[in-house]
DNA sequence: CTGAAAGCGCTTACAG
DNA sequence: CTGAAAGCGCTTACAG
């Protein structure tokens, strides 16, 4: 960063104004085409390229987007990382990354993002609790919430998908293609929305068909590996009688999978499995996952999208749910 | 940003100059007890957090660290991006990330990450020219380059992993334990060296065993699925004589597994299949991948480790090359 | 140990 | 259409 080459640099050897620079890279007012041409001229010789702090204090904005995410590296993430980072750079925005857990003992560190560095906030749910979010907004940092809703009446956007279609749909394949009665749902976190509206499909489901809700197949699984699979373990030694399982995602689902592996009964024909996410692994399963696409990608691409737009217009789109699809393959029983 | 407090709010409010409070913040000299007191109280009340892009530009870095990456989606990115994110901030950084193919048709955009917003970049292979390389590096960018060594000469470190006895050691496994003899090397990108390091252990192995290298059993793969697919599926048309398959990683195995499951060949008895990575679906196969496990995310976390020492000091070790372990399963025939 | 002041490299009213 | 100049919010010699 020392000694780079300046606006002024450039200006010189242009022949004019740091103004009239300035106003032919940001093209902020009509500059003549003479002039226009000898200030191209000079910043490609000088390979000049405008310092991005100084750039931000002057103008006040910082140009960064910022994502907190509780993990990077799970498929889920990764996924929808990958949204964001596309939407970011095609606004011309630059992407701040951090991880942060909101269980995790408090740092010394302060927030890592925040208005500071960044012009706005993608906010993965249960990264910030509700407090931090209302402090965050408080001080005018604009902010996208993925997968939850924020807090009541700060009009703060959120992007999801259509839990609840996506597991009714998936359930009652379950129920009308495979003649399941009886089936198993591994649910989410608690206070987790996507579980609950998730939840209320698969009851939905089961209304539909005349089936009774029976509590006793609702089982936590956290929405992870490990806890779905001790859970399923668990359902299967104390001889709860099901029949088939929803996972509430894919990770639990592939717990369950486990579960099963491990007992010795065979998918499907012992049991159904069906999931909900789509994850990249699922279809790798040695019975690929029936699932429910939910466009991961999209949604991240979505949310940076209507981050940008809250910035630059003061609004966006408050709720946004993105359709999902039902993806058939072996371990409900269909034959592939 | 606009209507932020300032260093000179709180100053005010704790009766010092902004001088002081910028060293208490700092720790940047000395300042009596008592002042200290009276300006953290300030801060604390005032909620003042320092706007990073007038500190950037009086202090001259950025406190950013950039890494660019071809893709981030895939699980090889993420877990390197999960090492990297981990270290940048636990170095006290921040963490700017963009994607980028070398391919890609040059956009009108300049290159996303640089001397103007990042105090250092790491880059990832394939994804910048030499020449450009070159460039940032005359910029007096540092970098350290992963999976890749830079343009001689430059004093640039890089951080890999062994591949070489990594490939030797799965394939000396092939032959001696399970009596392979033709084993097929589905290779990567041309001038990888990745995949030119493993096709040397390759060939460790079978000279240690008295086996001629056949050139013509070294297939074109492109360390990715589809290609590598293809490969075996032309391979086993055209009548190969091979008895085994050795991906250069573990999405090279991943294609050849499907590839041997469309032509109904059964793994590992028909055909024995390895990789090189060991990537998070990799163990989730019908027929889970025996493999070399690369520290992907250690890769990451010592490269952005080497570019803050980098930055500070203006040396770091050249080369860096992690161990690899082999990592057993049943796809090579040994039995779990 | 502390403060006054210059300066980091831009942008943006304000004039003309 | 263009320029002179102030100002963005910090850090850092320089004095004391």
């Amino acid at each position: 960063m020392p000694g780079s080459i300046t606006i002024a640099d450039v200006a010189r050897k242009a022949g004019v104004s740091t103004a009239t620079v300035s106003r032919v890279i940001n093209q902020t007012a009509p500059v003549i085409d003479e002039t226009e041409q000898r200030v191209r001229a000079a910043i490609a010789e000088l390979g000049y390229t405008p310092q991005a702090a100084a750039r931000s204090l002057a103008s006040r904005h910082t140009n960064n987007l910022g994502i907190l995410l509780p993990e990077i590296s799970a498929d889920f993430f990764s996924m929808l990382l990958r949204g964001v980072e596309q939407a970011t750079y095609d606004a011309g925005y630059d992407l701040l990354i951090a991880t942060q857990r909101e269980d995790q003992p408090k740092r010394d560190r302060p927030q890592p993002l925040g208005k500071h560095n960044t012009d706005g906030l993608l906010v993965f749910i249960g990264n910030l609790g509700h407090d931090q979010i209302e402090q965050l907004h408080r001080s005018g940092l604009p902010m996208v919430m993925l997968y939850e809703s924020a807090p009541e009446g700060l009009g703060i956007p959120m992007v999801t998908v259509e839990n609840r279609q996506g597991a009714q749909d998936v359930v009652e394949h379950l129920i009308s293609v495979h003649g399941k009665r009886r089936i198993l749902y591994l649910s989410g976190p608690e206070e987790n929305e996507d579980s609950s509206q998730r939840e209320q499909g698969y009851r939905d489901a089961l209304k539909a068909h005349g089936i009774p809700f029976d509590p006793g197949l609702v089982v936590f699984g956290d929405f992870n590996e490990e806890t779905s699979q001790q859970a399923v373990l668990d359902a299967l030694d104390r001889r709860l009688d099901f029949d088939s399982i929803f996972g509430g995602s894919d990770e639990a689902a592939i717990g369950a999978v486990w579960a099963l592996n491990q007992r010795g009964i065979p998918i499907p024909s012992g049991m159904a499995v069906v999931g909900f996410d789509d994850l990249r692994v699922s279809r790798y399963l040695s019975s690929p996952l029936t699932t429910v696409r939910a466009p991961i990608e999209q949604v991240g691409s979505e949310a940076a999208r209507l981050l940008v737009q809250l910035i630059q217009t003061g609004e966006a789109e408050l709720v946004t749910r993105l359709p999902v699809t039902m993806i058939l393959r072996s371990s409900c029983g269909c034959t592939m």
